[in-house]
DNA sequence: GTCTATAAAGAGATAGAC
DNA sequence: GTCTATCTCTTTATAGAC
């Protein structure tokens, strides 16, 4: 049925069937969260089936944690105004496409602990970074507020799909964007 | 012909049960989400059992609807100023203590349909509401932004506990009120 | 390499004893 | 009115057939 060539064959059509299934991972992790998505559902959707998930994976949880693994941003440096302009760009990002990974990350972690931690340890991070550079006393507590703006952002319009959040990403930034360098600057 | 054998005690016995049960479910619905809250679990902590939860509210999603329903808002009105800042007190309240039922429907919101309509047709109520009021064509994009903004200070401090968010409510809302009443009157 | 059958565990829901 | 025992279903995970 398949071709005759064994060994390079296989090794490939492993790859693309992990592929697929972490593919299917990630959008249905995105969309149902952890408790809700089922191994049986990740391998229809991939074309596939539960045992060779879990062959290929180990466990629900280890799929999870590659699926939903939150890729680093990148670092935040510079002038209060730089910084502006990094952080509105990261989140123009955010809200043009939507991040599969993080998202299934951001909707598991407010019924699962590991990636409530993954969420929490990647934003933190973040803005530990920023708050360093920030001036003013409240510099950690504007850069938090940064990090809650964005979050709740990101949240609005991909998992809630709030109202007057459906707007284009330009037009979001243009009103956000001067907060955010508000926000940055002390002002 | 009274009570020899009181009926009023057991109405009384079976209220209470019934109190302790819905703040065991409030409490647990909000700290582990919905699938991840058992029956049993609710049970327990009421001090109770899990035929009696299910005899007094029928199923699980019954006693969730009913532990998670979100108190209405006051009514917002009058100057975008004086709109900004009903939404400030109201932020303030939401910063100060934890709204028990609505952290459930918070929580629960992200892996259970039910409750993201919950919270979504709180939320967009609230905001249309806000955005007739408001003055500039993009009203309706900067009352989502205000709503995006108290969903993601609510949860990121009473949910993810986010670092830099643990302040005092005053000292937030001396850095977040400035910016809704921006976004209220479109300055 | 891939898929089927099933074991093991845990959940919500129900019936009936006290 | 309250609690115990159990039924049934669904899930992850495993063992082994193609």
């Amino acid at each position: 049925m398949r071709r005759l060539k064994p060994m390079a064959t296989r090794v490939e059509q492993r790859q693309r069937t992990e592929a697929r299934i972490l593919t299917a991972a990630r959008r249905l992790f995105g969309e149902h969260g952890f408790d809700r998505t089922t191994i049986r559902a990740i391998a229809t959707e991939a074309g596939s089936d539960p045992g060779l998930v879990m062959r290929y994976f180990g466990s629900k949880e280890k799929l999870f944690a590659q699926a939903a693994a939150i890729p680093a941003d990148r670092p935040i440096e510079g002038s209060p105004e730089q910084i502006a302009r990094l952080l509105t760009a990261a989140l123009t990002d955010k809200l043009a496409d939507e991040p599969t990974a993080a998202l299934a990350a951001l909707r598991a972690m407010f019924s699962h602990p590991e990636a409530a931690e993954e969420v929490r340890a990647a934003m933190t991070s973040q803005q530990r970074q920023v708050a360093a550079q920030l001036p003013g006393d409240d510099a950690v507590l504007r850069s938090g507020v940064i990090g809650a703006l964005t979050l709740g952002l990101v949240v609005s319009r991909h998992l809630v799909r709030l109202d007057g959040l459906d707007a284009s990403p330009e037009e979001l930034i243009a009103v956000v964007g001067p907060i955010i360098e508000e926000l940055a600057t002390g002002a």
